[in-house]
DNA sequence: CGGCTTTGACCCGCGC
DNA sequence: GCGCGGGTCAAAGCCG
């Protein structure tokens, strides 16, 4: 697994450059309770979501994959995806979030959530859902790009991934600590 | 009372 | 054109 890498903040800095990652870069850290995140896709430019050339197997294997594409593309937005092992439904991020919707997926035990950030002028959106595979994980979805600050997290700084730890023991206050790289 | 969640209905894109 | 499935809406209910 690659740890030599640039992460971005799942909810980033409008002002930040989008990192054009490669697609199906899997990225391992530990979260506050010692068990392992996969980050399956950093942000993601839209050019690289259509582009069925491009090394996007993982995702292509989702059915929703190609109805999706068209979407993103006229939106122009970014996407992260990103896949946690963990008990908690929702994971904290520090944005506040509006539940919109809930849905029953196919061939999934385990339904979708929907999010909007509840900022007024913020159309960032957030889908959650358990890995129908494997139960243990949540996969997370952030689709788009806040338009102000986290309201309640630490960003690191100089695109430097911090230790990768999860500080989530207060509520609405999930951040990345700073203290050693990786 | 305001903000949030729930949930059924509706909309839309895609495949056949 | 139709059916299916995912995404969104919005009314109703809940809760602090």
């Amino acid at each position: 697994m690659d740890t030599n890498f640039q992460y971005q903040n799942p909810n980033p800095n409008p002002n930040q450059e989008i990192i054009n990652q490669p697609f199906d870069d899997y990225y391992t850290f530990e979260d506050g309770f010692g068990e392992d995140i996969f980050l399956k896709n950093t942000v993601i430019p839209a050019e690289n979501i259509v582009n069925e050339s491009s090394n996007s197997s993982r995702l292509a294997n989702n059915m929703q994959h190609r109805s999706r594409e068209k979407k993103y593309k006229s939106q122009s937005e970014c996407r992260f995806v990103f896949r946690t092992k963990s008990n908690m439904e929702i994971m904290d991020d520090g944005f506040k979030w509006r539940k919109y919707g809930k849905k029953v997926i196919k061939n999934s035990p385990n339904p979708r959530n929907y999010f909007k950030c509840s900022d007024g002028g913020c159309n960032v959106k957030k889908r959650v859902e358990r890995d129908r595979d494997d139960s243990r994980y949540v996969i997370t979805t952030y689709e788009g790009v806040h338009n102000h600050e986290c309201p309640n997290c630490v960003v690191y700084c100089n695109n430097q991934m911090p230790t990768h730890e999860w500080n989530l023991h207060q509520p609405s206050s999930l951040s990345f600590s700073s203290a050693s790289e990786p």
